[in-house]
DNA sequence: CGGCCGAGGTATAACGTTGTATCACGTGGC
DNA sequence: GCCACGTGATACAACGTTATACCTCGGCCG
């Protein structure tokens, strides 16, 4: 044999139609048990799989789900991919997952490639740039999409977080212990999470009458963080408490505090965003924004499974809370 | 309108016959520039973009790339990922990620509906129990396969490690550095890399007549990495130097010496495997053996980029090298 | 002035599957 | 002995593309 084996080689196998092998593998249909035995056997026999771009284009029906997001390498988006997948395959979708690197113009080709390739769905954090030829792109091939984290079309299924009010918990957190100047660290990206982020730090800092907000971007990595810290450290020795835009940036600054031989908790008290497992796992454990990613995922699942349930429902909006875990890395500040 | 545009709505937007749009889209055939440019703004006009499935169905294309990992919350997939989609999307591929979990079960489900979908081809990290039905569809299926790390056929294309010979440059190093009870962290999976691994790591440890091996199996995580090393210091004080099966572990090893108020590189020293970005950024920097993720990624999609090319050559088949990276977790044994 | 040729476009048959309509064939009732 | 009927299987048309063969028409050469 030296070709992918078809139905019509399984049919000719069995000696029967194609037809009816086809109804066979979809358990439609009348057959009788031995005809059915026949085929099955036919099956193992010469190693058949479905083409299933073939039956999807007749049937209409499509179980794969696209999901893309914008930094793979960051554990927490890979627990979001743990909880999207198990949840989409106990439905019998298949998901698979594209990485942005948060640039727009590769998000663009990844969209286009999976709309091309007909995907059930779309499960999407949007990247920075992206552009309004992509939106209408989607709007027209009408593909359910859910977003998450950053919202980029009324029309689309969306859940967000409530990123203001988590980094007034932070902040709050930080004066009763009695710090007073207090930095935002990380980020780079001008996309709407990070913006509410800080409008939410800004007015923290306002309600309290602590002066000027002081913000510090930088990449969302440990590095980032950890280059963000050493240079905080320096320009700026008074501020003795930092809100993070997520966990990588404040491991990265813890990182940068051990290394000039100063301990998160205690120069400086340190806040982070997501609660990814090497949150809690560190030493000091960091104090964090607690979002669950991996329940988080299993609910973006599921808010596309009620869309493709049902698509002509509006479209649902949903924030949720990041709740403040208290660790380690917060303390009231050093005497002085 | 109220479907999704196709052929068809372009043709009737521009006034010509569909032959005459796929013409134009493929740029085959002969066109007038005048018909051109109205099939371009027809295009537009619908946001048509070609339904990919029936596309490749009557061409035989496939410009999709399948790559299943065990385990995607590992930075080092991560980062092997970056390097595989960068590749394969200069060479115009859409790669799409699926994680097993290192569990059959799931890879076997995974591959059959990427199969099903009719992938291009497929970059494969097999997990531990893939069973034999799995790989004789693939075969049968006569999809371009290239497996890393883990081999399970001599028909696929193939690139490992020499992972024996990088555990004896390991151990070898610890020695010269004066350790004599060397242990081994981490890994619960029967398959061959760490299988190969314990076996370089006891014929060093038989090279340099240091008595018999001390492997302690643990989940390949920080948290496993931390447990086992808790209760390595317990049970076998005697140790002063491990080496580990990944960097996840070594890193959670170096929490647990932490967490002892201990230090990496003091009562013991650690080596950890695949080099991963935290690696050089932890404090203490962990000295471990290193193997370029992304480079590695880079080098996967060229292999299978050749098989693409040249689907009947013979399978190739390759090992590479882990290099020893000295950072700062090894150093001679404290005196006692 | 007829035939030839190339440029520009179209009709049509696939690709591998599924769903519907149809058909062959006993079998049982009257 | 004939018709109605249910059972089991098949023929055939679609799904949205692409590739090939074909058609038409004007211009140009012999």
């Amino acid at each position: 044999m030296a070709h992918r084996p078809k139905l019509s080689t399984v049919a000719a196998a069995a000696g029967v139609s194609t037809a009816t092998v086809s109804q066979v593998l979809r358990g439609t249909g009348r057959i009788s048990p031995q005809t059915r035995d026949k085929v099955l056997a036919a099956v193992q026999e010469v190693n058949y799989l479905p083409d299933g771009r073939a039956a999807a284009l007749r049937s209409g029906e499509n179980r794969e789900i696209g999901l893309v997001l914008h930094h793979l390498a960051n554990p927490f988006n890979a627990e979001v991919v743990s909880g999207v997948s198990d949840r989409l395959e106990r439905a019998d979708h298949l998901v698979s997952v594209l990485d942005s690197r948060d640039d727009a113009a590769r998000e663009g080709r990844n969209l286009r490639a999976l709309i091309a390739s007909m995907r059930g769905g779309l499960i999407w954090v949007p990247a920075s740039g992206t552009d309004a030829a992509t939106l209408d792109l989607l709007v027209a091939q009408r593909l359910p999409v859910v977003t998450f984290l950053h919202r980029v079309a009324e029309r689309f299924d969306h859940v967000g977080l409530r990123n203001a009010a988590a980094l007034g918990r932070a902040v709050d957190h930080l004066v009763e212990l009695g710090h007073r100047r207090i930095a935002y660290l990380g980020g780079t990206s001008p996309r709407a999470p990070r913006a509410e982020r800080i409008a939410g730090y800004a007015a923290a800092l306002a309600a309290h009458d602590l002066g000027a907000p002081l913000v510090l971007p930088c990449e969302d990595s440990k590095a980032g963080g950890l280059a963000a810290m050493l240079e905080l450290r320096n320009a700026h020795p008074e501020v003795t408490a930092i809100v993070c835009n997520g966990d990588m940036v404040a491991l990265g600054a813890c990182l940068g505090l051990h290394r000039r031989g100063e301990t998160p908790g205690g120069e400086v008290s340190v806040i982070g965003f997501d609660d990814v497992a090497d949150a809690a796992l560190a030493t000091p454990a960091l104090t964090t924004l607690s979002i669950a990613p991996y329940e988080l995922g299993q609910h973006l699942a599921e808010r596309l499974l009620a869309r493709l349930a049902d698509p002509a429902a509006a479209p649902v909006h949903q924030d949720l809370d990041a709740s403040l875990v208290l660790r380690d890395t917060t303390a009231p500040p050093l005497p002085r």
